[in-house]
DNA sequence: CTGAAAGCGCTTACAG
DNA sequence: CTGAAAGCGCTTACAG
């Protein structure tokens, strides 16, 4: 039905091998023979088979992105939306495809085979959040290209990722910069690396601030409006007037939390998230928090992905962007706004 | 690197073409065959390579997903990964995988060509809210099997729905049974079919009670937070009793408004929403919204592709879905949760 | 700069 | 029930 290379040469007098060269922008062909092979392409709307392309070259021009996703709801975090939308925009940019694989758990196994027996994809963007991912070792052990988003506490593996401990300091920095007599936080799950690198920016930011970790408070949320709330009520016994969340929901649910106990946010408790997603704005008072440059992190990751794919056995690369505090009226420290 | 098909017919001594069968679970094979081939593919771990199978078979076991994303933050909105999760799981069911194109306008007619033309999928899923999107009548006009999920204004299509006539209807009937004495709406973009269909459920359930539609005040808002806050603000003025919101995140919006005039929720307006996303139990007082079943209309779609992919030219399908109106505190009709 | 030919790893009539 | 052979639509040395 559509058409084939072999048609395509055929309507331009030409042979296959000189049709498929013009489309691999191969320079050994005449210029002339080019606009002509060009031109009918052109006109007749080619598009090449990928699957017969993969087959030959060894490659296809897709990648896959897998999402861990079986836990709880945490793909519908606005950040897993926003992240594939920034990777979706280079893909298009660079005229790849992507293959989304929402990895729910009792799959797993099973879909690591597929997938990298299959040869589907030519490289893989894991965008893992447990500690220790089974997937990410098994992906590490095979000759598959894939990069990390987030980091791996053992492994070396090319990876992109914000620095998570610094802005987790940001935030904290700035809590304290109003000298709240008591300052707590709201951790991301501990099994989850982020969750991880998150508390530790607190705990460095408390401690640089001559203060002792011990008279601090933390709460362990999972990330979720729910969690957040329920952590900052267990928090409010003790009277923190200072509250970092981990993320924006889990502010959120703190914010909640702090209303229906009848303080002021952030007259009694200020607070600050991590993340910046569209609701951090929109809240009230506008939560102050931590951006992460998405779309950047989308291009850089679909770009050393490209390179890893076309140059394999280069040194492992950790590509670490830098996170902005968005100070809003929730800390009271600037105009409200 | 990894084993081919002749390889598997070699260790398990017949030809590949058996081996083919055995994979495709076709009837003629002996049992011991079958067993013996089996083990060998068990044993090493074989996966069939999808880009030679497609060749040769004329269909890869991947659908395309499509969703426009382009449009301010619609793609960050919880139901679109709600919606994605459950196509996924039921995409694992049937061991079929999902390729992912977000399209941003720029890239859309690009786009089109090159799935189409790339033969990369078996069949789409275009997740279109455009009343009149280009995407959809291109697919129409071309051979490729593909499911709507919504509605198109005059194409016959094949299309996976949720009754949002219905949906509004049973919320603003719920708004309308506290006798209000002015009901007011903020409406979805009129030009997506669901902001269309939403506000016609609301016409209909305002007329079913006997009331004029001209007494009747709607705003239009564009699906986020935002919309909904500035739609109410401009609603105000005209001191409604009750409002439907075309969506829970632009009820969240409203919401805010409402709570910033210093007026009550419900005493002094009640509110209910659309789509019960995650946050719809959690806001105070916890909103009246409207279910989709997100995951069933995943396997339903999957199916129903499947089912068009294996036997095309059948008559025109249109699946609708009835919603569930989920009573909470916002409405004062219930007791506060 | 260009073409003829082999080959990528499968599936599928066709014969037996 | 099984195998030999052709073919899917490309790419890529190899020769010229």
């Amino acid at each position: 039905m559509s058409l084939t290379l072999e048609d395509i040469a055929q309507l331009s007098s030409v042979s296959r091998s000189t049709v498929s060269r013009v489309i691999n922008g191969d320079a050994n062909v005449r210029e002339e023979t080019r606009r002509r092979v060009l031109e009918v392409i052109q006109r007749n709307n080619y598009q090449p088979n990928l699957a017969a392309r993969q087959l030959a070259a060894g490659h296809t021009k897709v990648i896959g992105l897998v999402i861990p996703a079986g836990v709880g709801t945490i793909f519908s975090d606005p950040y897993f939306a926003q992240f594939t939308q920034g990777l979706s925009d280079a893909c298009s940019e660079k005229e790849y495809s992507i293959m989304l694989w929402l990895a729910s758990p009792e799959y797993e196994r099973r879909m690591i085979r597929r997938i990298l027996g299959s040869s589907l994809v030519d490289g893989i963007v894991v965008l893992s959040t447990l500690v220790d991912d089974p997937l990410v070792s098994a992906l590490h052990e095979s000759q598959m290209p894939f990069i990390l988003i987030g980091s791996h506490p053992s492994l070396e593996v090319n990876s992109v990722d914000v620095d998570n401990i610094e802005g987790a300091r940001l935030a904290t920095r700035h809590l304290l910069s109003t000298s709240p007599s008591k300052i707590a936080t709201i951790t991301g799950p501990q099994n989850m690396m982020v969750g991880r690198e998150r508390y530790q920016g607190f705990a460095q930011a408390v401690t640089e601030n001559g203060r002792k970790l011990e008279d601090t408070l933390a709460v362990e949320g999972d990330f979720t409006e729910m969690g957040g709330y329920t952590a900052m009520k267990s928090l409010l016994a003790a009277q923190p007037q200072a509250v970092f969340a981990a993320s924006d929901l889990m502010a959120t649910g703190a914010m909640r939390a702090i209303r229906e106990a009848g303080l002021r946010i952030p007259a009694d408790i200020a607070i600050a998230g991590h993340d910046d997603m569209p609701i951090a704005s929109q809240t009230n008072p506008a939560l102050t928090t931590v951006r992460q440059p998405l779309g950047q992190m989308g291009l850089l990751t679909i770009e050393t992905l490209i390179e890893l794919i076309h140059h394999p056995g280069q040194p492992t690369r950790r590509i670490v962007l830098k996170p902005e505090l968005i100070i809003r009226a929730s800390c009271g420290s600037s105009p409200a706004n």
